[in-house]
DNA sequence: GGCATAGTTTTCGTATACGATTTCGTACCT
DNA sequence: AGGTACGAAATCGTATACGAAAACTATGCC
């Protein structure tokens, strides 16, 4: 990743901010100074106010005025929201993407549930979580609609940067999700209608969320 | 509308662009320059700049590294993929809105919908075209997924940009989308469940986007 | 006459600077 | 002691300025 920089400086600030919001770095509630980010970075204040804008447009961090900018937040609330949105949008990206898939797609897709069937056994939920993420972007990766590709990702992104301080490994629903896994691979592969697998990913994302929200009641 | 102004000059200026796009007096491929709006507005580019990138993550203009930003285009695929993604965004708002829409929004959305019938006799696209928007914020706007709300309207902002120089006016369709209201609103009436209600928001949104394309290739 | 090239102009990208607003700490008053 | 008011520090918001890149133009060569 020690490729020459390359881009304007507020595209840098706004990668390496973003990086290390989804790395889990800057935890949700982490306040972002201008000022700070700016010499870490070695810019000045303005590209990395751009860029710190362009983060609250896609949700990441929360702007207020005359005040600053910090991580988005935790809210169980707006949690349950943005897996909601994203099972729509992955529903669709997934049933438009389906027609295009190939077998060599499958084959990857199967290969990596499989490597999640081994997360299960040695107990690895990173990897595991990773792994996921690997699965589902084959996925929907080849949807045509540029825009619902983008949301997907943005949502993912929104995901991952909640991850570290939210998510909670469940055992049980995991494995459930690789069974589901091997269903919606099923499904592309005989030509299931677009309805149909719309319905299983929007479902599949949803019995997830439902594992979250019953386990954090306890 | 002329309101006291509020909020920071890049808040005032992504507003009046938004505006200017939205309404029509900034074309698609319109050249958006820094130093023109900004002295336009009274402001220093800054501000402006910051709210191009604004718009630019919205989808309302299209931004080139050392050359500037212009609005966004009118290609037809971009088009397709707009609506496209609109429909699947507005229907599930609109199924999630559903169970909480009130009799008082049935009647108001029933109006606007006798108005647009009125808009046919008298041959009023303009008007037919904003009470249609009307028409659906009734229905989507009591969505409590705010994540989906905000999508919605940033879809019908985009399509409102695309406007003056796509759309097309379409007779027959609009009878049709006139009855496809009323059938709307008795699946809310009668408390269809959501997936009903969703395919039909979706169905009717698609079949417009139909109307236009075969138009389109006359 | 057309194309390449150098110079000019336009416009963007970012740094620096300063005023405005908020926040936080401290001292004073009740 | 608790609360309020005032002042200092931190931080944001925007203006101005200048360097860099691209676009345009004009000139000269083939």
């Amino acid at each position: 990743m020690t490729e020459t920089v390359t881009g304007s400086k507020s595209q840098q600030a706004y990668e390496a901010v973003k990086a290390r919001i989804v790395e889990g770095a800057y935890t949700p509630g982490y306040r972002l100074v201008l000022a700070k980010i700016a010499e870490d970075l070695g810019f000045s204040v303005v590209p990395v106010r751009e860029a710190i804008r362009r983060l609250e447009a896609e949700g990441l961090v929360t702007f207020e005025r005359n005040v600053g900018a910090t991580v988005s937040g935790i809210d169980p609330t707006e949690y349950l929201y943005t897996m909601q949105t994203l099972s729509i949008i992955e529903g669709a990206a997934t049933a438009l993407s389906a027609p295009l898939i190939g077998a060599a797609d499958i084959a990857r897709a199967r290969a990596v549930n499989e490597e999640m069937r081994d997360c299960l056994e040695h107990f690895d939920p990173v990897r595991f979580t990773q792994l996921n993420q690997d699965f589902h972007s084959v996925l929907f990766e080849r949807c045509p609609n540029p825009h619902i590709l983008d949301l997907v990702h943005r949502g993912w992104n929104r995901l991952a940067s909640l991850r570290s301080s939210t998510f909670r490994f469940v055992p049980g629903r995991a494995r459930d999700s690789v069974e589901e896994h091997e269903n919606l691979l099923r499904l592309i592969e005989t030509g299931a209608d677009a309805d149909t697998i719309e319905k299983a990913a929007r479902q599949h994302r949803a019995a997830t969320l439902d594992a979250y929200l019953s386990q954090a009641k306890q």
